[in-house]
DNA sequence: GGAGGCGCGTGATTCCAGTCACATGAACTT
DNA sequence: AAGTTCATGTGACTGGAATCACGCGCCTCC
């Protein structure tokens, strides 16, 4: 399908790119549609592209050596996955999995790199972007130190929480709300105990469900005294 | 201390640079020797140099919201660490922290981030170690996917072997090892759980001590089968 | 050479999250 | 409209790791 350039614009990383620029890399990319479970990026595979989420929520997973899901990351629209190959020759190290239905762009490894090499900034761009994917998973594993296991779910939920409400601490609403079996691959918790957490949090109207992708958070300033440990669930 | 442009030449990754860049780079670096739990890098500050490991081996630990120390990787000699501030201008994410009496250089950010520009093969190299670690968060991520917990602790005893000894399944030995706590934050398990996995695999003549500072692996058939969970312990 | 700290070893106890089993309802397919 | 799948909700049970408590031996440092 058809990519426009003004369509690659609207990505944070590409918009410092002249037009001439953005024009060539939209003829060689591709708008790929994908319904919610569908396999975004393959693990172990020489991904040849670099994935943009235009719409929608991807979740980055890994199975361990007996075949258990585990959970790495969120992607959110506006974001991108995939990048590891422009660094390395190595294989895609995970799967990425698309939570609700989505809208991608597929832009060519090669062509980026040609972008690179003529744009010093992207590598710096580029090159910032991999040092927060390595935060972003470093901190995930220190939320599986928690031993009080609601915490870690209040933490992946404040996680979700859009940046702008963590300021204000009003009421906010989660959009695409990951389901409980996603959040608790996340944390290595059995979805049982994702469930049970939800539930004591809408019995305390903390939280409450709005719909099947949307999830309105009434108390923001609880969710993020659990989540920092200062009260307990 | 005096730092020799021959003592940087060990270092694989700036081995291709050239003699005169490689002196500069000297002259402005420092060598630093650390006890054993020394604190090599700071977590939440601007570290300004990169760390060099001549010697010994250095652990990555976060902590918990609460306060408990989480294990992200070791580090091995010939080995760095603290590259992160090359990509972007956030702090350091984790402590880095000496598990033996190690030998270390600094390298300061600045001057690397010069040769950089200069030597395009070096970004390529950087980054390439960057992605190398995502890999291995990743991975150590999916460790803790493991329901069976021996198999968990096999399974970082495997990663602690050393390459050459993986090929050929003889008996081997590994140096400086972490000590069992060093292990459990690794894997998110307690000390004594690690010790009692220890404890079986000392009885089964998989593994004995031989002093403190190494560890002999007299049947790393066995073990690897542990750790793949061909086989139970 | 005594003292303290630390790494390791080990038993007893507890308790909490995983697992299992099943129900319900919504969103699809056919 | 019936059938299927999936997300969620919930109770009962249990297993296994955390925790606690303590002992032992080996350092290092006064």
């Amino acid at each position: 399908m058809l990519v426009t350039p003004e369509l690659l614009n609207t990505f944070p990383i590409l918009k410092p790119l002249p037009p001439t620029v953005l024009s060539h890399l939209a003829l060689q990319s591709s708008l790929r549609k994908f319904a919610r479970r569908g396999i975004v990026l393959k693990s172990g595979v020489r991904e040849e592209s670099i994935c943009f989420l235009f719409e929608g929520r991807l979740q980055g997973v890994d199975f361990t050596i007996d075949g258990r899901e585990v959970g790495l990351y969120f992607v959110d629209a506006g974001d991108f996955c995939g990048e590891l190959g422009l660094f390395d020759d190595g294989p895609q190290p995970e799967y990425v999995i698309a939570l609700t239905p989505v809208v991608t762009i597929f832009v060519p490894l090669a062509a980026l790199r040609e972008v690179m090499l003529k744009f010093p900034e992207m590598i710096t761009a580029l090159g910032a972007k991999l040092a927060t994917r390595v935060r972003q998973l470093t901190f995930q594993r220190s939320l599986l130190g928690l031993p009080n296991i609601a915490q870690r779910v209040c933490c992946q939920l404040w996680l979700l929480v859009p940046a702008d409400a963590k300021l204000v601490l009003r009421h906010t609403v989660i959009n695409n709300p990951p389901t409980h079996l996603e959040i608790a691959i996340m944390l290595n918790v059995s979805r049982e105990t994702v469930t049970r957490v939800f539930q004591t949090l809408q019995n305390r109207q903390i939280v409450k469900r709005a719909g099947p992708a949307s999830l309105l958070v009434n108390d923001l300033k609880s969710l993020k005294d659990f989540a920092e440990g200062t009260r307990d669930l």
